[in-house]
DNA sequence: ACCATGACTCCAT
DNA sequence: CATGGAGCCATGG
């Protein structure tokens, strides 16, 4: 296997490098993975969820801020209490990308 | 190589 | 705010 880590080893990687109490948007991911224009396959890799326990995949969230619309761990309800467990406020499957979107200087 | 799938994003209505 | 259509990407069969 002379290959070296697929786009989704990436990404996984880099929803794991997302500081807690903050969130990402899938482009934001896409971008840190590689490709900013990739956020589709990012959701594709997260919808596979390889490691739920691994990847805080509930620190990413679509470009309008909102949560995911069928979340793997137990629904959306679940990602929205993870959320709030580290300090993002929540109003109805909804972040304030302005407070809480992850910021890459 | 082609087709189908999907936790996306943007724009129009 | 809801709905629909088009565009873009990686993966799997």
């Amino acid at each position: 296997m002379t290959r070296n880590k697929t786009f989704y080893e990436r990404i996984y990687a880099a929803v794991c490098e997302i500081p807690r109490g903050r969130v990402a948007t899938y482009g934001q991911v896409a971008a840190m993975a590689g490709n900013g224009n990739a956020a589709r396959a990012v959701g594709n890799a997260l919808h596979r969820n390889p490691a739920p326990v691994v990847i805080p995949c509930h620190r990413v969230v679509n470009a309008q801020g909102r949560l995911a619309p069928h979340f793997a761990f137990g629904g959306d309800a679940e990602q929205q209490r993870l959320l709030e467990a580290e300090g993002v406020e929540v109003r109805d499957h909804h972040v304030d990308l302005k407070k809480y979107q992850m910021r890459t200087p």
